[in-house]
DNA sequence: TGATTTTTGCAACCGGGTTGCAAATAACTC
DNA sequence: GAGTTATTTGCAACCCGGTTGCAAAAATCA
């Protein structure tokens, strides 16, 4: 078993294949380790204000290229990208995703694959978003 | 029969309550006749240089909130939109879109509902995108 | 150590969307 | 039809997220 839980933080970068620099395992630690559901970029900025945001930007955009985050359009208008927890073996991209219309937060369901449709012929797919918009549990019910 | 294809634009503004003003019917007879696909912002401004932005932007979410044309979001980072064509039985919402990574075309396949997944208790769905990513056939093989 | 490559921060820019406000237009009232 | 009020439109400006050019800083190589 070599999750990505297993190893540690420069570990994942360097088996990504990634020149490990103080801002690049920074920000892997941020976002590894701080958000439990998706992100943007500028929820790491407010958490990391020392650090640019180009250098933010170009950091990130390198993430996802080494499939250490994957990108997902949930429709607020900004990027949000998640880190990327199945094996390996299996690309953590093509699997529903929620999004909460009152508190904006993204989820992924990495166990929600997206279900097949019949595409006209000629067309030639290559990903697919299916994105739910609706109310997270935690909005439902508010805090007491 | 009384579907769209056989009103006069005025008539169909006057029907989704919407009170008709010579840009209206124009920006209406634009998106109707001039787009067979989804269309942003800034191509019916392209079309429409004489109509300002501000008032574009009105007017489309006027139009877009009395279902006269339906939302796209396909990850261009321009919202999309598309006229409404089924019969006002049927929202005109809930089926799968293709758009285009090479011309960023947009298409409605408003006969292809979108499969439903089982989301986690507690989350309450309101609306689902459903976003194919590719290449389209125009594309596919090059004008000769 | 000195030269070269890579990374980072700064500044500026870009596109799409959005708002405040005043002019223009349309609709009411007498 | 003239005067008043409400609606619509255009202008300007702004906001936000994303993106780029460039030079300073840091790391790497020789």
């Amino acid at each position: 078993m070599n999750k990505h839980w297993d190893i540690s933080d420069e570990q994942s970068l360097d088996n990504a294949g990634i020149h490990v620099t103080a801002v690049r395992l920074l920000v892997w630690r941020t976002v590894r380790h701080h958000f439990d559901n998706a992100f943007s970029m500028a929820e790491v900025e407010a958490v990391l204000p020392t650090v640019d945001r180009s250098t933010l930007f170009r950091t990130l955009t390198l993430f996802t290229r080494a499939h250490l985050l994957h990108e997902i359009d949930d429709g607020s208008g900004a990027q949000k990208y998640c880190v990327c927890h199945l094996d390996d073996t299996r690309r953590c991209e093509g699997h529903v995703h929620l999004t909460c219309l009152k508190c904006h937060r993204t989820y992924c369901l990495p166990r929600v694959p997206i279900p097949p449709v019949m595409l006209p012929a000629g067309f030639e797919p290559e990903e697919t978003e299916y994105v739910v918009k609706g109310i997270c549990s935690s909005c439902r019910r508010p805090a007491p």
